[in-house]
DNA sequence: TATTATACTGTATATATATTCAGTATAATA
DNA sequence: TATTATACTGAATATATATACAGTATAATA
């Protein structure tokens, strides 16, 4: 990172404010009101000024596509990087898991929240996990994988039907999903006749009380 | 502030992960790609509802013109702020809860992650709360509070050991702790003879896989 | 029953905006 | 000395974009 003038400051900083008191970037011609230039090239040379120094980036094209690049150490902590994840609430028969129709909203979560990656949250229906410790309405991190071990616990699609249990694979092509509640039978699968599809890998849980 | 429909909510999500990817905010284009819209026109009558409701408002004549009304009147605070939390481990007997030598680590976390604010996470130690989905190691998220009613799950010490149970109050002087598990037996405590304390109320829960 | 809100497609257009080109001037490097 | 970076004015233009208008269809409401 180069050094910046104080004239370049002064443009980041109209910028900041900017996005601050409006919630969109400034256009070349807003800055040359809030910095009383008379030209937008003005505006034009120091942003690119400031592109080149890293300060800022500018999407090509794009009207406002001026973003202020973060360059606090703070910042830059892995922990501190969140992002969103789709809550999937109940999945329509045959259509793609995180299909927009499927997302119940989208939430902030930082990104190592958990130890293992994830893609997305579940929105856990019926008691079948209870003494997994796994209650309706819970939001279960769900990672996109085949990687499973016997023991893990998937989300798997059977027919239509999705389902959190217990994997355990007892031969080539018999597996039984358990589930973690008495008043549940295992379910028995045998792969020549049944199709069954591992979405994904149970890595974490929230709940909210 | 009206009731958004689920359409409307997709649409105000995707305009907060635009803004979130490229730091600007989308055209009506834009949301067309992300929604899958073939006309302009479906973003722009979904953004004039998202305003007429009250949750963007719309700059008239400006491009990428959309900001998003933060509505929250608990706090001001947006999804995207976190926040460090500190892990409560063993609670050494006699010492203030949130004494550093009592604190594991600290994670991030966003401000509004639970519907209900919170202070600390406290890690959980046995099995007593097995049947609300309470289980060993889960992290609970505690909000100090005195502002408890007969049913909450609460974090209360009684003499010098911290316990995580239902609380009921039979009477002035006479409140049940109740466990979650067969295995464990109600702890009743005379106020007048016991002292108890509410250190506050279970409004969450976080479990790593 | 008429009206309004929702949820879209499709076309058109005025204008908002990025971006290039042509200059001027000063100060700092190489 | 030539070159490059800074710091501007001023004009021109292709296009990105908001926004209006014309429809279709369904569900909820008065």
């Amino acid at each position: 990172m180069k050094d910046i003038t104080p004239q370049q400051n002064k443009v980041l900083d109209c910028i900041k404010v900017y996005i601050k008191e409006t919630g969109f970037p400034p256009t070349r011609s807003d800055i040359c009101k809030e910095m009383g230039f008379k030209s937008p090239n003005s505006a034009e040379t120091h942003l690119r000024a400031l592109e080149k120094k890293g300060f800022i980036s500018i999407a090509s094209g794009a009207s406002r596509g001026i973003s202020i690049i973060n360059n606090d150490i703070k910042e830059e902590a892995s922990s501190y990087d969140s992002n969103e994840y789709p809550i999937v609430g109940l999945v329509a028969a045959g259509s793609p898991t995180l299909a927009s129709e499927n997302i119940e909203k989208q939430v902030s979560c930082p990104v190592n929240f958990f130890s293992t990656s994830f893609d997305y949250f579940l929105r856990v229906k019926g008691l079948s996990m209870k003494n997994a410790g796994i209650m309706e309405d819970d939001l279960i991190a769900v990672k996109k994988t085949h990687d499973i071990r016997n023991g893990d616990i998937v989300i798997a699609r059977i027919e239509d039907e999705v389902t959190v249990k217990y994997f355990r694979k007892l031969a080539e092509d018999m597996v039984v999903l358990e589930p973690a509640n008495e008043d549940f039978n295992d379910i028995e699968i045998n792969l020549r006749n049944e199709d069954l599809f591992i979405e994904g890998k149970y890595v974490g849980l929230i709940r909210e009380n």
